[in-house]
DNA sequence: GATCGGATAC
């Protein structure tokens, strides 16, 4: 046996030590470095800040070099900072030769996995294979108690050979079977005991989450003085993931390096995938770069392990790395790698991009499986892309692709039907205005017992009420609230927002209301509040912060949009306009107007109709006073509505061009950009000119 | 879940 090898625990311990040093010796070139790596992980940035130093002049990587016996610690991290340096697209020209790296070439030092993956022997013969099958069949069938078992294993059909043994071993099914065979075998004392009786009984335990005889197993072995080898480990390991005792399998990966035995690359990866589960990004990301620095090149496990840690992390420069990694060594994805990229780009927000590597899976020749379709369309969804969610569609119907991901999981035993599933169709459904789908996946659900979670429900009420269904929005607003759904901000905000289409019928919009005076009242007797012409400004001024501070972020300006839209309805401009000033006050229209020396330009592609009609009165108001005052002005001014392909945006241009023309604004289409009206300074001083000289003739 | 080990959805 080779000498025990530093703890891993005193690598990273080491590293962590060493990697603050390295950052707080370089803070000052870190902040003048004003193109930091986009290709940098969240974790890499943070303690890694800057990726151009040389490791080679640092005291510490020059101590290592002189010592005679560095630990692996020692060995290592140098090389580790070297790598990070190196690996993630600083310095491309070295991306490729992670061999220049090493500090002292002459000196080959010991790496931290083994990149030869353990030996299996090859699969002997067993001429009485039915025979011993048969007597497996039986152990399998019988009672679990030790008679029983005793009664039956005399019925041993020949003399056990090491081949009968693990045909045998390989054929029991219950776990409880595998371990009474195996204790059988050794105190029998038939046949010398070996590492893969152990392995293949451990494999049989880990079925069974049966962490605890596992142990036993392996202490038995030690004592027994058998050897543990890199399949024994991984077992261990995986099984203690399994059983979510990630505190064991980190024990025994250390103590794999106390006994001298080097990891293989997937004792490395079940490891690395601990530490991404126990949330230690630094340490996986130390690991990997150790890994990589002594020449291993990592297999599509690693990476899928990597991708997973990153989506969790919601870390999409830690994603970006996992690609440009696979890339520069030359590691083609697999369609698990796909799948958790894919995952991992919805966890991180980036739809768009998850889109493309759709794509480029497909360009690859790599098929989707239902885990692809499901976090693709699930993506689609969640970002509200209802035309690519049905392209998809239809893609899958084309390509005989699984259609039935849904179907699948119903029909599965161990799977529960996936309620997150449901919704995403739901919102593919509503988001198409596809009322029949979306209520036939509802009725569906209520069969099934299927739970409806709040973002499906809020879903099926923004498509009823576009629809003008209210009674079937009252229904299913009703049956979820039976169920449990807690309304939330956006569910109220999608009954704002039906509220304000519910224009003419004050039958239908008192269902509405209904629902919502039970998801929030207060909102309720807001509404109620500035539809009264008699409530003054300030007392909406009061109502309307405290309505706003109660509500989440995400739906305040939504909230504000909709309230302005229905007292619209109600021809109440005056009271808009109070509400548009009072959002501005509060920041909910960043941006809504925007200045330069040459230009002057109206965005309400963030607004409702009614808001962006009442925020283009506003602005002509403002902009014929500056006429009259004769004030600077400048050459051109331009407002943007947007082409609508938001689907909350649709027909905003139509309705804002329309309006344009009531007022007879002098805004007109721009050729060049599509959704932007524009109009020239001399356009505008004669608009206003001409509007008060034939004002001052009429009177 | 035939053939001793590691990775993917809610």
């Amino acid at each position: 046996m080779a000498a025990p090898l530093s703890s891993i625990t005193d690598i990273l311990f080491t590293d962590t030590k060493r990697t603050r040093f390295t950052t707080n010796t370089n803070t000052n070139t870190a902040t003048t470095n004003s193109n930091p790596n986009p290709l940098k992980p969240k974790t890499l940035r943070k303690k890694f800040p800057i990726y151009c130093t040389t490791s080679k002049s640092t005291p510490e990587a020059a101590s290592t070099t002189t010592k005679k016996n560095p630990s692996l610690s020692e060995q290592l991290t140098p090389l580790a900072n070297k790598t990070l340096s190196t690996s993630i697209g600083i310095q491309p020209n070295v991306l490729s030769k992670p061999k220049s790296t090493w500090v002292n070439p002459t000196k080959p030092k010991r790496s931290v996995l083994s990149h030869q993956r353990q030996k299996r022997a090859p699969y002997s013969y067993t001429p009485q294979l039915r025979d011993f099958q048969l007597f497996a069949q039986k152990i399998n069938e019988c009672g679990n108690s030790d008679d029983e078992f005793s009664d039956m294993v005399k019925e041993i059909p020949h003399t056990l050979t090491r081949e009968n043994a693990l045909l045998v071993l390989n054929s029991l099914k219950p776990w409880p079977k595998t371990h009474m065979f195996l204790h059988w075998m050794r105190t029998q004392n038939l046949i010398p005991m070996e590492t893969i009786f152990y392995n293949v009984t451990m494999k049989s335990l880990r079925f069974g989450r049966q962490f605890q005889l596992i142990e036993e197993l392996a202490h038995q072995m030690f004592d027994d003085g058998i050897e543990l080898d890199n399949i024994t480990y991984s077992t261990i390991i995986s099984c203690a993931k399994k059983c979510n005792l990630f505190d064991k399998a980190v024990y025994w990966f250390e103590r794999m390096y106390k006994t001298g035995l080097m990891p293989d690359e997937v004792t490395y990866s079940a490891i690395l995938d601990v530490y991404a589960k126990l949330g230690k990004v630094q340490e996986v990301i130390n690991l990997y770069e150790r890994g990589r620095a002594t020449g291993w090149k990592p297999d599509p496990i690693t990476f899928s392990v990597l991708g997973k840690m990153f989506g969790e992390a919601g870390d999409y420069d830690g994603i970006r790395y996992v690609l440009q990694e696979m890339k520069s060594i030359g590691v083609q994805p697999n369609l698990v790698v796909y799948n958790t990229l894919l995952e991992a780009m919805g966890k991180a927000g980036k739809p768009g991009f998850a889109r493309s590597l759709f794509e480029e899976m497909i360009e690859s020749g790599v098929e989707p499986n239902e885990k692809t379709l499901t976090a693709v369309i699930k993506i689609y969804g969640k970002a509200r892309w209802s035309r690519d969610a049905l392209e998809l569609w239809e893609r899958m119907k084309e390509n005989g692709w699984p259609m039935d991901f849904i179907l699948d999981m119903k029909q599965s035993e161990h799977t529960k039907p996936d309620s997150y599933s449901y919704t995403a169709m739901l919102n593919i459904y509503g988001s198409e205005g596809d009322v029949d789908s979306a209520m036939e996946l509802f009725e569906e659900m209520s069969r099934l017992g299927i739970q409806l979670n709040v973002m499906g429900c809020t879903c099926l009420i923004q498509c009823l009420g576009k629809a003008m269904e209210f009674d079937d929005l009252v229904r299913v607003f009703d049956v979820a609230i039976e169920r449990g759904v807690k309304p939330d901000d956006r569910l109220c905000g999608s009954l704002l927002s039906v509220l304000s289409l519910s224009q003419g019928s004050k039958d239908d919009e008192e269902k509405v209301l209904s629902c919502l005076r039970k998801a929030n009242p207060k909102l309720v007797a807001f509404i109620q509040l500035i539809v009264d012409e008699e409530t003054r400004f300030e007392a909406v001024k009061e109502e309307f912060k405290v309505i706003m501070s109660n509500a989440s972020v995400e739906v305040r300006r939504p909230f504000c949009n909709c309230l302005i839209d229905i007292c619209r309805n109600k021809d109440l401009q005056e009271r808009a306009h109070e509400l548009l000033y009072l959002g501005t006050l509060f920041g909910l229209y960043p941006g809504l107007h925007n200045k330069t020396n040459s230009e002057w330009c109206l965005d309400v592609r963030s607004l409702s109709v009614g808001a962006a009609l009442t925020a283009l009165e506003e602005w002509m108001w403002t902009l014929t006073k500056i006429v009259q005052r004769e004030e600077a002005l400048p050459e051109f001014f331009l407002a943007q509505t947007g082409t609508g392909v938001h689907k909350f945006a649709q027909g905003l241009n139509i309705s804002f061009a329309s309006h344009l023309k009531k007022l007879a604004a002098p805004f007109n289409p721009s050729e060049e950009k599509a959704g932007c009206f524009v109009a020239t300074r001399e356009d505008l001083i004669y608009w206003v000119r001409s509007k008060f000289s034939s004002a001052a003739v009429a009177t």
